[in-house]
DNA sequence: ACAAATTTAATGTAAAAACATTTGATGTCA
DNA sequence: TGACATCAAATGTTTTTACATTAAATTTGT
């Protein structure tokens, strides 16, 4: 459904307005889509961003304030996030040598399985988007980096 | 700065992966624009949100089943988020008049006048997007409802 | 070298969100 | 009608978020 079905809005005071709150409308129908996903794992979402952010990394370490520079939404909780990951084994935390008031977070074995068999289930779930093709996928994100300002 | 700088991700498994982290990202960017203006009337995005619709029905008053309906983050507590609009005499909540179980939420003349500073302030920044044209914006629209399934 | 400013991460606290349950009202159908 | 399912809204509870503060380490400027 077009947006305006979706939220019985008859019309939008500019195509601005309306891009805006398509954007957030889809983020939340991605979100709640991915969330379900994870749900069945045990994982948040913003853990599994950041699980990622990790993987990313990987076999390198990276501080707390490496991640919240990569979050997609920037929180001021990075630490606590660690710490629930910490606790299911998916990381572990250590001292950064070279400079003491900073935390090396490195994923573990097990958060790369994890990580590996979400992979998986994300594909799934992504092909439901494939109504879009892929140069129109393409399209989208340079627009969206438009929005933000992106000289490109 | 495109979506790969910004997060410092090298490169996207696809297009479509690509498309949904930048919509997530950009959500998080507008959010917090959009919050910070929010915060000096002492509004959350949330209770402004449930405002607009209030206006979209006005005068006609709106169940709390209505709102949630219409809310781009659909949540359980609509229920709450009234009760903080009505402490600020925002809105009024009676009694549906033909289903005893329903409850008529109804802006006030204060939530409209709030929300009629509010527009000033909204235009104000969605200035900042402008960087789009406005035929861009309605394209960014048109694949968003394409991504969700919009049949058009 | 040393006081002051800054940086990094952790923590305390209040507000909000997620999720389940409850209460009261209406609809269904044997 | 009356038992049962369904629905609307409110409420209880736990988790997460937002925001401020703290504590320790490092950097800066004199």
């Amino acid at each position: 459904m077009s947006i305006e079905q979706d939220i019985q809005q008859k019309a939008f005071k500019s195509p601005y307005t309306k891009a805006v709150v398509n954007i957030m409308y889809t983020n939340n129908w991605l979100c709640t889509l991915q969330s379900d996903l994870l749900k069945r794992y045990d994982v948040t979402l913003q853990q599994y961003n950041v699980l990622r952010i990790l993987r990313g990394q990987h076999p390198n370490p990276i501080t707390v304030c490496g991640i919240i520079e990569r979050m997609l939404d920037k929180m001021s909780n990075a630490s606590r996030l660690v710490d629930k990951l910490i606790l299911k084994d998916l990381v572990i935390r250590r001292e950064c040598p070279h400079d003491r008031r900073q935390v090396d977070v490195i994923i573990t074995d097990k958060g790369l399985a994890l990580l590996a068999e979400l992979d998986n289930q994300q594909s799934e779930w992504e092909t439901a988007l494939h109504k879009l093709t892929p140069e129109e996928a393409l399209t989208l994100s340079h627009l969206l980096d438009k929005l933000r300002g992106s000289t490109e």
